[in-house]
DNA sequence: CAGGGTGTACCACAAATGCGGCACACCCTG
DNA sequence: CAGGGTGTGCCGCATTTGTGGTACACCCTG
């Protein structure tokens, strides 16, 4: 069986030549090339035809993001694993969006990192823990309101708005200022409470609702009939 | 550091057994409960309030993604983590969209399922490389098509909504994401801009609704129909 | 009475948001 | 061609929001 052939794209001298010794041991990997920079990308694909490359975000001149849209140009079946130290929501979903189709923080361990890149061969997609959260976050908000059938009975059977969603009086009154495009000092203001109160409330509200914010706490709202209905 | 609270659900006692002799020998995990159907999850989850579950997606009577919707609805803290033998998306995106953070494969290895249960309670979300791949794929299918300039004309021309509110099709577009509950980093990433750019477009939006606030802006969209026809 | 849920309040810190301005490129249209 | 509208990007700064604690008083209920 040939080897996966693998070209890097590290810009830290110090990473590449680990990596390098990393695949050296590594029988089905064979590295063909590695490049401190990606001005040579597209050529670099064009004469490699790798399986797989690995991509550092952070480099100098053609930075990660770009280089990969490059990359699944010149040869869309190349897979693309991006290497980053950050967690930045912004470049995850460029470079995923860009095709790569691997997402690791360079902490991950060397074994995970020989690993992802048989895995991202084999048509999967390894993704850190973190970056595999954030991608399920933004996938969460863009999807339509979940019924589970138990939910639909519910609504049917009980169409008391605290109870189905546990939320207390106190958070319902909360909720509907919300809606109302408060802020939490006039929330406070308009209820004779400490903002800090209102702060209390609303983590309620954001933990029994999943949501993290208010935008889509309104949104979540406004969408099920929690609050508005005036 | 007290143990980290674990109940499973799985039918096949075989695994069952299998997996509490696993956690046995994991000091910083303990199993305070196994069942093998779903019919108690509720009260399961309110009596022992573990951080993490372990759900097999097909169990008789009430199935894994059901079970799920039950566990978020009762303890919306506890991470829930599914097992399961089959790929099939729709139950990967129903798992999902129900709530669970983590999503294995059966055969991944004892270490994977061990270091997994760590993962999801420290806000990671770990999934099998296959299982990922799905839910990039569905990903990239959501994101917004590059505006071509003919498509921008378009827009304006049949758009009758922007026409009533003075919003350009950009501007409408910033809208609907922003009643999505999105973040200005999420917003950009979404549309390939900077969050910079996203700012003056939502300024924009502002001073044409006459609002000063993500919140207010949803509120005023969602209630006259401006945005969220989904 | 002990314990749980609720409502109140405060502190500290990080991140996101809102506001002002500046700049440039593109495409229309007069 | 000049000018206006739109889309893009960047800088800086003040405020708001989000997150994690701690604390206490009240009201139930077993």
């Amino acid at each position: 069986m040939t080897p996966l052939r693998l070209v890097i794209f590290e810009d830290n001298n110090d990473f590449r030549e680990s990596l390098l010794h990393l695949f050296r041991f590594t029988p089905d990997v064979e590295v063909v090339a590695a490049y401190p920079d990606c001005s040579g990308v597209r050529n670099a694909v064009t004469q490699w035809k790798p399986e797989v490359v690995l991509m550092d975000i952070d480099m100098p001149g053609l930075n990660g993001i770009e280089a990969t849209a490059a990359v699944k140009e010149a040869s869309p079946t190349t897979q693309v694993v991006m290497l980053t130290v950050s967690e930045e929501e912004d470049r995850i979903f460029q470079a995923l969006r860009n095709g790569a189709t691997g997402y690791l923080l360079k902490k991950s361990g060397p074994d995970e990192l020989v690993e992802s890149v048989r895995l991202v061969h084999k048509g999967g997609s390894p993704m850190s823990p973190a970056i595999a959260r954030k991608v399920l976050q933004f996938f969460h908000l863009t999807q339509a309101i979940p019924q589970t059938p138990a939910a639909v009975q519910k609504a049917v059977e009980i169409d008391d708005e605290a109870l189905a969603t546990g939320l207390t009086p106190r958070e319902q009154e909360i909720l509907e200022a919300l809606v109302d495009g408060l802020s939490y000092k006039m929330i406070a203001a308009k209820h004779f409470i400490s903002t800090d109160t209102v702060k209390n409330h609303i983590q309620g509200i954001y933990r029994k609702l999943h949501v993290n914010s208010k935008g889509e706490a309104i949104s979540y709202a406004l969408k099920r009939g929690l609050a508005g209905n005036r």
